[in-house]
DNA sequence: CAGGAATGTG
C-alpha cells in the first residue's frame, strides 16, 4: 500500500519551484493594493496590506526600553506573527502602557492564538491598566474564536459598565462574535440598539447570518442594507452571494451579479470566485465557467472553486482536466482543498487508483493530518469498497467530527459490514472516547440500511423514536429509510402507513415502497405501485426498475419481468445495469432454465460480478444441478475467495447428493482460508425483548417448553420419524452432523417460543440471519396449517408469509 | 506617537 501511494501520479506535478501556494497567495494579494490603494482601505482587506507595510528589521537588543522604537519593533513582530519573540520582547519592556498591551492582545487575536489573547488580557487587567475601546475588539474577537459564548456575555456585560457599549468596532466585534457562537438573537439585539451603524456592521449581520446557515436572512439583510441607503462593497456581495450558493437561490445570485457588474466589482477576484461558487452550487455549471473564463489572476482558491462545481454537478472527468489545466496553464500547486474537492469524483468514477494518488500527493505534501482531507479519504475508500483503507484511516485520525463518524459509518453499511456499522454507531453515542455528537440527518441515513439489516422490531422503533425526538422524521431521505426499514424487519404494515404520511415523497419513496412489497412477495401490488407512481408524473430511475425487476422474480412473474426489462430502456431510457441483469438471472433461475441464465450471463454488455455468479449458485441449488453450481461457484471463488456462503451452499449440495468426499474436500478448503460457517439465528421478540435461537439452542430459560412445544409440532405434522431417515446412511465421521438435523434448526424453536408467547390472532414474526432450509421451509407451511395462525419468516432476501399450509415466496426462495 | 471590526474554495 505505501509504495502506491508513494507513486508518483501524472496527475501532479510538483517539479516546478514556482508554484508553490504560497508564491500564488502573494501574487494575490499583490493585486488590490497596485488596483486602487484608497479604495482598498475604504473596503478593508487589512490582514494583507499589514502583512506587507513597513518590515523594518527587528532586532532582538534594543538598547533604549520604553521608546518609540521599542513599540515599534513589538509591532512588527506581532504582524509578522512572530508571537513567540514579540512575547520575550514584551517581557523585556519596563514601563508597560495600555497601547503595549493592545498590541499584543491583537497579536494573539489575529494569529489565531485566542486562548493567549484572553490571558493577556486578564493579565493586563490584573496588573491595574484598564481596557480601552481598542482593547475590547481583540478580546471580543478571541472569545468568538474560542467559541466561548459565556466569556463573550462577560466582556459584554462590562462594556456597558465602561460605557463602551455604544462604539462601532466593539459593537461589531460583538455581533461576529455572537453569530459566530451561534446566538442569532444576540447579535440581532446589538445591532438594534447600536445608535450609528455602518457599512461593516452590516456586512457582518449579512455574512452572521449566512454562517449560521440562515440564507434567507442573509439575503433579506442584504436588501435592508440598500433601502437604509447603506451601498454594498465587496464584502456586501461575497456573502450574500454565499447565501444564494448555500439556499441555492439561482435568482437572487443572479441580480447580485448584476449588481457586481453595476459597481464596477467584477475584476475582484474573490467576488468572481464567489460567483463561481453559487453558480456550481446553483447547478449552472456553464454560468460558473463562463466568470472563470474572464478571470485575469486566477489561484487556487478560484481553481478549487471550479474543480468544485465540476464534482459537484457530475462532471468528474472535467474536475480532472482542470486539475491538469492549474499546473500547467497557471503553475499552481493543488492544495489540500484541491484534493478534497477530487476525492468526490474519484469515488463516483470508482476511480480507486486516482483516489490512492490524491492520498499519496497529500502525504508527500504535507496536507495530512488534516480532519476533512481524512474524512473525504474515508469517504472514497469507503465508496470504492477498499473498507480496510477507510478503517486505517479514520482509527488514526487525531480529530474527528460528526461527518467523519458519518463517512465511516456509511463505509461500513455501503460495504454490508451492518455489524460494525452499529457497534460505530453505538461508540458514537456513548462518549467515552470523545466530545458528545449528536447524530443527524446524514448519521441516521447513514445507519438505518443497517438497522433495516440487523434490528428487530422493536429496537426499529426505537431508532424511529429517536429521530422523531430529533426533529428530522420529516426529512424526506431520513423517512424513505424508515420505511424500508420497517419493511425489512416485518412490518409491512407501518411501512405502508409511513410510506403515505411522507409529505414530500420523491422517486426514492416509491422505489422503497415498490421494493417493500416485494421483499414481502407481493408483486402485484408493486406493479400497481409503479404504475400510481407514472401517474402522478415521477419519472422511473434505474433503482426504481430494481425495485420492479426484484418484485418479479421473487414472485415468479416471467412475463412482467421481461416486460419491464425490456422497457426501461426502449421506454425510459434507462441503460440496464448490473443489478438489473442480475434480477434477470434470478428470473431465468426461477424458471429452472439455467442453460438459458448462463447464457445470458454470457451475452449481457457488463463485467458479471460475483453476486450475478450468486445468483447462478441459487438457481443451481434450486433446480440441483451441482455441475452448474460448481460453475457458478468457481467464478465467485475466483473474485471473492472468502466467500463463506457458497462454500456452504456447494457444500450442502454435495451433502444432499452423498458426496461426502466433496463435503469434506470443501471443509478443508474453508479451514485453509480460515472461514467459518456463519452461524444461523432465528430471533423472535415478546413484549420488545428480543429472543435469540441458534440451532440446537441449549441456553433459552424456558428451553424445556420450548422444545416440549416443538415436539408437539412435529408430531402432528408427521416429522417425528424424519431424524432417523435423513441421517442412518452417514459415514461415522460425520455422524457429528447428526445434531445439525433440521429438527432443532434455530427457526423451528423461534416460531415454537413465537406461538407460546404471542397473542391468538397476531402473527408470529421470526428473522433469520441465513436462507430457511427446506425442511423448515416446509414444516412452518405444515404448522401455519395446524396451528391456524400465520406465520412470517424473513431472511436476509424476502420475507415468507405461511398461512394455511402455504408460503408466500411459491416454494422458490 | 501610534492601534481596532467584516470576505471566496472543504
Amino acid at each position: 500500500m505505501a509504495t502506491t501511494l508513494l507513486v508518483q501520479n501524472s496527475f501532479f506535478n510538483n517539479n516546478n519551484s514556482n508554484n508553490t501556494p504560497e508564491n500564488a497567495s502573494q501574487k494575490h494579494i499583490n493585486t488590490p493594493k497596485t488596483r486602487n490603494p484608497r479604495v482598498e482601505i475604504s473596503s478593508g482587506s487589512s490582514n494583507y496590506t499589514r502583512l506587507r507595510t513597513k518590515q523594518s528589521k527587528s532586532s532582538k537588543t534594543v538598547i533604549e526600553p520604553g521608546t518609540l522604537t521599542l513599540t515599534r519593533d513589538l509591532q512588527s513582530l506581532v504582524d509578522s506573527g512572530s508571537m513567540d519573540d514579540a512575547h520575550h520582547l514584551f517581557d523585556k519592556i519596563n514601563c508597560l502602557d495600555i497601547y503595549i498591551w493592545n498590541v499584543m492582545i491583537r497579536g494573539f487575536a489575529s494569529n489565531g492564538l485566542f486562548r493567549e489573547a484572553v490571558d493577556f488580557y486578564r493579565r493586563m487587567e490584573s496588573e491595574g491598566f484598564k481596557a480601552d475601546n481598542f482593547t475590547y475588539p481583540f478580546v471580543i474577537k478571541a472569545c468568538g474564536g474560542l467559541l466561548w459564548s459565556i466569556g463573550g456575555e462577560m466582556v459584554h456585560a462590562k462594556l456597558f459598565k465602561c460605557g463602551l457599549d455604544w462604539d462601532v468596532y466593539v459593537c461589531n466585534s460583538l455581533i461576529v462574535m455572537y453569530m459566530k457562537v451561534g446566538c442569532v438573537e444576540c447579535a440581532e439585539r446589538v445591532f438594534d440598539e447600536m445608535p450609528v451603524r455602518d457599512l461593516v456592521s452590516w456586512n457582518s449581520m449579512i455574512n452572521g447570518y449566512h454562517i449560521v446557515g440562515d440564507g434567507v436572512s442573509s439575503l433579506m439583510c442584504f436588501k435592508e442594507m440598500q433601502k437604509h441607503g447603506m451601498r454594498h462593497d465587496r464584502f456586501s456581495v461575497i456573502s450574500s452571494l454565499g447565501a444564494s450558493s448555500s439556499e441555492r437561490f439561482l435568482k437572487s445570485g443572479k441580480e447580485i451579479h448584476c449588481q457586481v457588474i453595476k459597481n464596477s466589482l467584477e475584476m475582484d477576484v474573490m467576488v468572481q470566485t464567489s460567483l463561481i461558487d453559487m453558480y456550481s452550487k446553483c447547478g449552472i455549471v456553464d454560468y460558473a465557467e463562463r466568470v472563470f473564463s474572464r478571470i485575469f489572476s486566477r489561484n487556487v482558491v478560484t481553481w478549487n472553486a471550479m474543480i468544485g462545481g465540476y464534482v459537484l454537478n457530475a462532471h468528474f472527468s472535467e474536475s480532472f482536466t482542470f486539475l491538469k489545466k492549474m499546473q500547467e496553464d497557471d503553475k499552481l500547486s493543488p492544495d489540500a482543498i484541491t484534493m478534497i474537492n477530487l476525492l468526490p469524483s474519484c469515488a463516483q468514477l470508482g476511480a480507486l487508483l486516482e483516489g490512492k494518488s490524491t492520498h499519496g500527493y497529500g502525504i508527500r505534501k504535507g496536507f495530512l493530518p488534516h480532519l476533512v482531507f481524512e474524512t473525504s479519504l474515508v469517504d472514497m475508500y469507503g465508496r470504492c469498497g477498499e473498507l480496510k483503507m477507510a478503517e486505517c484511516i479514520f482509527e488514526s485520525m487525531t480529530e474527528k467530527n460528526l461527518v467523519s463518524w458519518n463517512a465511516m459509518i456509511a463505509a461500513y453499511t455501503q460495504n454490508g459490514r451492518n455489524k460494525k456499522a452499529l457497534k460505530l454507531f453505538q461508540d458514537l453515542w456513548s462518549n467515552k472516547f470523545h466530545e458528545p455528537l449528536t447524530p443527524d440527518a446524514i448519521t441516521f441515513a447513514s445507519i438505518l440500511p443497517a438497522y433495516a439489516e440487523m434490528a428487530t422490531l422493536g429496537e426499529g422503533r426505537q431508532i424511529h423514536a429517536l429521530i422523531t425526538k430529533l426533529g428530522l422524521v420529516l426529512n424526506t431521505c431520513i423517512s424513505n429509510s424508515i420505511v424500508y426499514m420497517y419493511a425489512k424487519c416485518g412490518d409491512l404494515h407501518i411501512a405502508r402507513k409511513l410510506f403515505h404520511g411522507i409529505l414530500c415523497k420523491d422517486v426514492i419513496s416509491w422505489n422503497v415502497i415498490i421494493m417493500a412489497y416485494a421483499i414481502h412477495g407481493l408483486a402485484k401490488r408493486s406493479i400497481q405501485l409503479f404504475n400510481e407512481m407514472r401517474e402522478k408524473g415521477i419519472n422511473p430511475n434505474g433503482s426504481t426498475f430494481v425495485s420492479l425487476l426484484s418484485s418479479c422474480s421473487i414472485c415468479g412473474m416471467m412475463d412482467e419481468g421481461w416486460d419491464y426489462f425490456n422497457s426501461m430502456r426502449r421506454d425510459y431510457g434507462i441503460e440496464p445495469g448490473i443489478e438489473h441483469y442480475g434480477c434477470m438471472i434470478d428470473l431465468l433461475g426461477r424458471s429452472g432454465n439455467l442453460d438459458q441464465a448462463k447464457h445470458f450471463i454470457e451475452e449481457m454488455p457488463l463485467v458479471p460480478t460475483a453476486k450475478i455468479w450468486g445468483s447462478l449458485l441459487t438457481a443451481s441449488r434450486k433446480n440441483n444441478d451441482i455441475v452448474s453450481a460448481e460453475f457458478a461457484a468457481r467464478h465467485i471463488l475466483s473474485l471473492e475467495h472468502d466467500n463463506t456462503g457458497c462454500y456452504v451452499l456447494l457444500s450442502n449440495m454435495y451433502a444432499e447428493a452423498g458426496r461426502w468426499e466433496d463435503v469434506e474436500r470443501i471443509q478443508g478448503l474453508m479451514e485453509k482460508e480460515g472461514l467459518e460457517k456463519t452461524v444461523s439465528c432465528s430471533v423472535v421478540e415478546n413484549n420488545s425483548e428480543a429472543h435469540r435461537f441458534i440451532n440446537q439452542e441449549s441456553s433459552h430459560n424456558k428451553l424445556h417448553m420450548i422444545y416440549n412445544v416443538l415436539d408437539i409440532l412435529l408430531r402432528k405434522i408427521g416429522e417425528d420419524v424424519y431424524v432417523h431417515t435423513v441421517t442412518k446412511f452417514r459415514p461415522p465421521n460425520l455422524l457429528r452432523k447428526r445434531a445439525k438435523s433440521p429438527v432443532n434448526h434455530s427457526v423451528r424453536l423461534a416460531i415454537s417460543f413465537g406461538l407460546i408467547s404471542t397473542t391468538v390472532g397476531n402473527p408470529v414474526l421470526v428473522r433469520n440471519n441465513t436462507r430457511i432450509c427446506e425442511d423448515c421451509h416446509n414444516a412452518a407451511k405444515k404448522i401455519s396449517e395446524i396451528t391456524k395462525r400465520e406465520l412470517i419468516v424473513g431472511d436476509p432476501k424476502v420475507f415468507h408469509h405461511f398461512r394455511d399450509g402455504y408460503c408466500s415466496c411459491g416454494d422458490y426462495w
